[in-house]
DNA sequence: CTCTCTGCAAAGCATTTGCACATTG
DNA sequence: CAATGTGCAAATGCTTTGCAGAGAG
């Protein structure tokens, strides 16, 4: 059985009712992956198949206010949500579009005292690294191989 | 006069041309603003009234690609976008969503570090601090003190 | 003179919203 | 049952693109 009451219980405290289609929204998220609103509702229609992305994207902003769920912008492509399970960063690989999370204790330490010397409240960070995976890395040197080994120049 | 010279350099040596629009667009971002692309366009009409948002676009896209301008993302707002002028970071008022930028000199090694562990190349890394800044910080407050003198309940 | 760039206007996505009906607490 | 949430579809906002003419090297 899915014991998702500790995931709906943020909804349950809050403000906002608990709804099928939102737990089913938080059910999407479970895994820790990083979704478009699209692959999300896609998710979501496989247990609620009448679900609309409207749903989806106001279902998304009642999470985020309570804290539940994460955005992940970058520019020239649609946002990416995840559960706010615990506090993390993100390694993004450009080529692929691939985010891994990973740990940072310092940076948040760093963040606060930074952002005190700016007489920041309520402080959050969040570290992007931007670069190429070591997957899409080789990829791209064994393209290079195949180019020298044709002899083609550049 | 303007020297421009240092600024346009970046194009002159490109594979781009270089063309007074292009110019506009980098003399708009010059004093270090973060600034949307219809913003740019203001700018730029100032003084090349007859210039398109689509070539503020193309233009910005191009001036990423060889180095000199940054585009910084936030869901649900348009993105903006700055001189590249020297690395740093940002710390981001999420009630008036003004952009400071701010020196964390030691993230960047600390990005260096992660991505090594996982094997990422090409590393570049962003840190983004949200929060309230000071002045609206203080109008919060203002607002709920007005709310206690009228003696409304919460 | 050729190749690249620009303006214009239309198209393309991601996201938001108004409204009538369904659901929750 | 009153308040809130949902589906649908239309609207909005940001960004991209096709094309014919203008400009750069």
């Amino acid at each position: 059985m899915h014991d998702s009451k500790g995931v709906d219980a943020g909804l349950l405290q809050s403000k906002y009712r608990l709804t099928k289609q939102r737990a089913a929204v938080l059910r999407a998220l479970e895994d820790g992956a990083h979704l478009t609103a699209e692959t999300i509702l896609e998710r979501v229609r496989r247990h609620l198949p009448s679900v609309s992305l409207g749903t989806v994207y106001r279902t998304l902003d009642i999470l985020r206010d309570i804290g539940l769920v994460q955005a992940f912008a970058h520019a020239g492509a649609a946002a990416r949500y995840e559960a706010a399970l615990d506090k993390h960063h993100h390694l993004l690989c450009t080529t692929c579009n691939t985010i891994t999370n990973v740990k940072a204790p310092n940076v948040a330490a760093l963040a606060r005292q930074i952002a005190e010397e700016h007489r920041f409240s309520e402080v959050d960070c969040m570290l992007t690294i931007t670069g190429t995976c070591a997957q899409c890395g080789n990829s791209l040197h064994e393209i290079v191989r195949r180019h020298e080994a044709v002899g083609a120049t550049v």
